[in-house]
DNA sequence: TTCATATTAGGAACCGGTTCCATTTAAGGA
DNA sequence: TCCTTAAATGGAACCGGTTCCTAATATGAA
């Protein structure tokens, strides 16, 4: 590997004039065309790690992933990597398998790193989060959950649960399951429910009851499966196309038939919910194009522009064959 | 941030004294009391781009991968972070979106940031690779693809094949479409389908057509309905679990029920295949696993020590509803 | 006590860039 | 033609570590 000393002995000048070369400052043509010719020669390129010292920075954004295999996770992954290659910057991704103690790892193993920036697709911010964001002097963007002290990118789950308790509504719907999650995970386990509780308050005689659950299939099939049994609803509310699909099985198993005796939603639009049949009506959410945006939103904090501290993704209601139009049923 | 130099002045000692501290060098025992001390007080942490400018080395494995959002991927990409972080060393993933050329720059670019090792999960290996791999000077390993002149962890496609073949005479389907996919990705295209060939040609009678398609659910859909409308076949042997996907979608449009009408398989072990009704009967590979036999394969390369040139990873016939036993079947 | 040999510690060079500063050269104005 | 100013270039210091070499100190054997 040949470093810029070589180039500026085959181009018989000095190294600084080398690193102005290639940093744009002023060189003149002569010395360029030498420059260049020894370049090519050689297939030179900059030791990234020789540049990062002294620059006490480098162009790579952090992100903090809580799992890889997630559609939600991959889809905003690919948006940011593909925005931020666009604008000549790396992403460097630190999967923590959902510990919230590897991701305060992280945080401080990135600003050792000298990352540039920092996105944490959140799930829970803890005090030990803040504390970490604090202490570690890089821009930092939070994708999913809203947090007052930082700047923040989420998906409009307020509205998304609202519109999906319309829907739901509109549809016939009175006997309802909503089958959430923690509510320690404030966008999922408290914005959605609360939007959706809004649509519910809006009409009278509705039977809603509010059940809790992970946020696996699994444990969202035992959960359903336990409901059915005591509350019979005509429909299940999920938090989660995951949550969606664990009730799916469980009427799978019970002999239930989808939409007839039994309706379902989720939230997510998960490429899933649109390949099985019955199809799954759930909020779709921009995850790619959430992710796209966070990448500018991270360079532009990176390079002390203006930014909104509040980004609003958008949502979509797909309708898919889970839900039934009650009013449409022959009598 | 605090430097080598900050700890060696507050301790008292010179900065090539903290560095044999950090490097277990031989230190006085009073001097890494105090050494200690200060690394304490300041929370110091060496800077990792002076470190990797001078070894000209990271402990870093650059991973390039076509896609994010598979399962195979994600999994595949969750194993090997997980072994590399045992063995103290880091993960840097690069996407590629599918792209060949991203995948040769990415090669350069991996040597240009001094990566001990590279893990490409390869579809297709060509010239072009070769020749990055061979001018690089860094230690690489396919995962996916077989190539005599690389180190490569594949899966056990032409066995998988062979039994799912086996299996699928077993069921006593003799009218069989083979839906495969592009020669040129030896390990799915070529591999699988001569497998399944072998068991094939160990029977008489049968009615075997072989199409080819592409990876993706809608491309999968129509290429089905063809083959529905001309043959007429009792089954379907897709090359993947999402071609199989696209089998079933197309059934369902057609009102064909599966496996009363048609019987599918795939291959993958796509946690999808178990989560939809009917599940599909498919050859599960392990690519969490064989994750991290990559990383440990990798990491011995990097230590140079003798690791077998190509590593066959295991393979499972998952029997689910999407296949029917033709004997058992009241006539 | 003296000499040989380990241990321990410090100083300086080096990794490969960037940047500041001083000097030379060229160009433009008077 | 001479002087001022701008452009082009080289030299040296610096970023924060590691490592080699040498010197000082301690240890143990004779």
């Amino acid at each position: 590997m040949s470093t810029i000393l070589d180039i500026a002995k085959l181009a018989g000048v000095a190294k600084s004039t080398v690193s102005r070369y290639l940093n744009g400052g002023s060189v003149g043509e002569a010395t360029k065309k030498k420059i260049e010719q020894a370049i090519k020669e050689t297939g030179y390129s900059p030791n990234p790690f020789a540049q990062s010292l002294k620059a006490k920075k480098t162009n790579i954004i952090g992100t903090i992933v809580p799992r890889l295999d997630s559609y939600a996770s991959s889809q905003t992954l690919i948006g940011i990597d593909e925005q931020l290659k666009k604008m000549n910057y790396q992403m460097l991704i630190s999967n923590t398998s959902q510990s919230l103690e590897r991701e305060i790892e992280s945080i401080y193993s990135f600003a050792n790193q000298k990352m540039a920036g920092i996105i944490l697709l959140a799930t829970e911010i803890t005090d030990q989060h803040i504390q970490a964001f604090e202490s570690v002097k890089v821009p930092v963007l939070l994708i999913g959950q809203e947090h007052e002290d930082f700047h923040s990118l989420i998906h409009d789950d307020f509205h998304a649960g609202y519109a999906m308790g319309r829907y739901v509504l509109e549809k016939g719907y009175r006997k309802i399951a909503y089958l959430g999650v923690t509510e320690r995970d404030i966008s999922v386990g408290v914005k959605r429910k609360q939007g959706f509780k809004k649509a519910i308050q809006e009409v009278a005689d509705c039977d809603v009851r509010f059940y809790e659950t992970l946020f696996n299939i699994p444990a969202a099939q035992e959960s359903a499966k336990e409901i059915i049994d005591e509350f019979q609803p005509a429909i299940f509310v999920c938090a989660t196309d995951n949550i969606a699909l664990g009730v799916l099985k469980a009427s799978y198993s019970e002999g239930i038939t989808i939409p007839e005796d039994l309706a379902v939603t989720g939230f997510g639009g998960y490429d899933v919910t649109g390949i099985i049949h019955p199809g799954i009506t759930t909020a779709k959410f921009f995850y790619k194009e959430a992710g796209e945006s966070a990448a500018r939103h991270i360079v532009g904090l990176v390079n002390e522009r203006n930014v909104e501290k509040l980004t609003v993704s958008k949502f979509e209601i797909i309708e898919r064959e889970s839900v039934d139009n009650l009013f449409k049923r022959p009598l």
